[in-house]
DNA sequence: GAGCCTCTGTGAGATTGATCACACACGGCG
DNA sequence: CGCCGTGTGTGATCAATCTCACAGAGGCTC
């Protein structure tokens, strides 16, 4: 993914012009991260904002006590990391590789001259914010109102892509499934296992196969996929 | 409280010119709500942002089975309704006057046209929008990570008010409590009844006050209060 | 001042989900 | 080809919390 390609993914700054966009590019460098690498650090002062080019990342929050809640995940042509650059406090969550990944980085500074010099681009940042403030709103909601049989249902649902071969699929280990949905890997075992004995679902080593996912929708309600 | 002082109370307008408030100003028109009125419903199309200017509004969720999860106390001076007015999409919570409220309403293109006037707006607003998406964070690593008694006691310390004669008081019910914190009201009395027994704070008919606000602090943690 | 509504207090049983303890399965890799 | 690390499958036990049921207490109204 080069840059121009990571850039028009970006929602806030796909309606730049050519100048704006050129400009940009030239701030912009490319860092390589390992499988596993931490990238930063809830409450590490930041400074810089990501735009994936290949692999893939998770967000997380960490507890007193050491357990994890996976905020997001952001493959190719996501962008994470803003928070901080918009309003210059420190890291709201953690950022680690899960597989080999580049990211191209921005600097505070060179997105903020971007927003000066833009007048569009605030506005676009700001519907970027509140479309996040609401899936946060409907991830509490799902958080106090479901159980673990929904709230794992939903996610499926939710993170269902399509593979190359046309099937539906999770990459996502039980584990790290149960750190998103805030259960315990047994509990969504358990789960996994009922989706998978009415045959909704197929599990691999690794991933998940969503076999009816129009089933899946039925089920788990509304999900804005 | 009058349209400037309410106006000079919101962070992303305080720091408006004389000409840009006396324009928003002739476009803010009053309502009144009852105690337990409706102002807005979770779903609805909206395109207006209220400054409370007396009385307490609260805003809620509410599941499929009528279940309600409190999100944000409003009173004099705070503002709220602004997520749609901004994206221009639906409410993403339901709004309802506690007490007797007076509010001022500004409508979307008002405020549109107000950001497009002034380019230091939507900065303001972004820092604003910044502050809300972390203070959900926040919440939701408090629903996962911690037991009731962490969440009411970390509440109770976040909702801690100086009244006239200078005790440090809540003005809310276990039940209303119960929904703030996800929990029901007998296991919120429970936790109340703990914090009583060792004197931290008293109980009342419709409030709590809070005897020792630092010791409550040590306890639950760094609030941001 | 009686009645009533709302709010608080508390026990007992039911439920959900966490934790612990293993067994097994797959896939590199020496 | 056997080992080991990681991932999945599943029972038993335990803890947290919900739900139900009811008692009492403050305050408002007729």
């Amino acid at each position: 993914m080069t840059k121009r390609e990571a850039l028009s993914a970006v929602p806030f700054v796909s309606g730049l012009g050519e100048d704006a966009l050129t400009v940009l590019e030239s701030h912009m460098r490319l860092r390589t991260f390992r499988r596993g690498q931490p990238i930063f650090r809830q409450g590490d002062p930041g400074d810089s904002l990501f735009l994936v080019a290949s692999g893939r990342i998770k967000l997380f929050i960490e507890s007193s006590d050491g357990e994890h809640l996976t905020i997001l995940f952001c493959g190719p042509g996501s962008c994470f990391g803003e928070m901080a650059v918009l309003d210059g406090k420190t890291r709201s969550a953690s950022a680690e590789a899960l597989e080999p990944t580049k990211a191209w980085v921005v600097t505070r500074n060179a997105f903020l001259d971007l927003m000066r010099r833009d007048p569009g681009i605030p506005i676009e940042v700001i519907s970027f914010l509140c479309s996040k403030l609401r899936t946060d709103l409907a991830r509490m909601e799902e958080f106090i109102f479901l159980d673990t049989y929904n709230r794992v249902g939903r996610q499926l649902v939710r993170m269902a892509t399509k593979n190359a071969s046309g099937d539906y699929v999770v990459l996502i280990t039980q584990e790290e499934l149960g750190r998103v949905v805030g259960n315990s890997r047994e509990q969504v075992n358990r789960v996994l296992s009922d989706l998978s004995s009415i045959g909704h679902i197929s599990i691999g080593r690794g991933y998940l196969k969503i076999n009816r996912l129009g089933a899946m929708r039925r089920i788990f309600g509304e999900s804005d996929a």
